[in-house]
DNA sequence: GTGGATGCAAAGGATTTGCACCATT
DNA sequence: AATGGTGCAAATCCTTTGCATCCAC
C-alpha cells in the first residue's frame, strides 16, 4: 500500500503556505522556499502543492487563463476575485444557494462554487 | 474608429454555434466550421469566438485545465457542470444569492459565479 | 483605397512528465 | 532494501500572435 513520506520539500511547501494570508501561485511558493532551501525544483513545488490538495490540507483557487492559487485557510469562507489585479479576497460565507430544483435526471452534485468577479478599489480608480 | 466586419468567416462560427444546444470548444468548432468553409484556420476561429464573446452574442465557459466551451443560449441560466465526463448540462437561475455583507472596501461586484459541480449519472455508474 | 480580418506557422506559458538518482521508511 | 520523492529538462496542450496577404467597407 501506498504510504505518502513526510519530506523536507513538502513540509517547506506547506511551511510557506501557512506562512502568509495571501493566495499565492505556485512560482511564488516556489521563490520563497527557495529561500530556505536553494536547491528544491519547481516540478517538485507543483507535486508538493498537488498532494496537499489532494490530502485536502490546502484548497486551490483555479480560474482558466490565470495561475492556480493555493490557500491554506480552512475555515469556510467564498473568494471574491478582482478581475484587475487578480487580488483574491476571503469573505464568510454567506447563505448556501438551494441546489436547483430541476438538475439533470440523476446528477449528484458535490461541490457548490460560488465566487464573486468585480474590481477593487484600487482597480476602479485606475480606470 | 473600429468598425466590427462581417466577414464569411465570422457568420459562418456563429451559424455553427446555433445550431446545437451542447457547448462546445473551438476545436469542436472549428471541425463543424470547416465543413462549409475548408480553408478557414483554427486562429480565425479563436478570434471569431473571442469577437462573439466580447460583443456579448456568445458566452464563454471557462474551466481552470480544461477547454473553453462556448454557448449561444442567451436566456438567463446556470450551469451544472459533470467533472467526469465533462458535459455540462443548463438549469433555470434559481435564486441570485445575496453580495456578502461585508465585501472588501470598495469593492464592486460585477459578476456572480454560481456554477454545481458533480457527477451526471452515467459518471457515477462508472464508479 | 484603407485598415480590419485571415491563414499559416511559430511562439507562449503554466503545468506535467520521463528518467536516473536520492532518501525516507 | 524497497519504493516513493526529487531535480532537471523536455514535453504538453490550449490559446495567442507576428506577418504577409486578402477583402469588406
Amino acid at each position: 500500500m501506498k504510504v505518502v513520506r513526510q519530506t523536507r520539500q513538502r513540509q517547506a511547501v506547506l511551511e510557506v503556505l501557512r506562512s502568509t494570508r495571501t493566495h499565492p501561485d505556485a512560482a511564488w511558493v516556489f521563490q520563497e522556499v527557495r529561500r530556505a532551501m536553494p536547491n528544491i525544483s519547481l516540478g517538485t513545488v507543483y507535486r508538493s502543492l498537488d498532494a496537499l490538495a489532494s490530502e485536502g490540507v490546502v484548497m486551490v483557487i483555479e480560474r482558466a487563463g490565470e495561475r492556480a492559487r493555493y490557500d491554506y485557510r480552512h475555515e469556510d469562507h467564498h473568494h471574491v476575485v478582482c478581475r484587475g489585479c487578480g487580488a483574491i479576497f476571503d469573505v464568510p460565507p454567506s447563505l448556501t444557494p438551494p441546489l436547483p430544483s430541476d438538475l439533470p435526471s440523476g446528477f449528484r452534485v458535490t461541490e457548490v462554487v460560488l465566487e464573486y468577479h468585480g474590481l477593487c478599489e484600487k482597480c476602479q480608480q485606475e480606470h
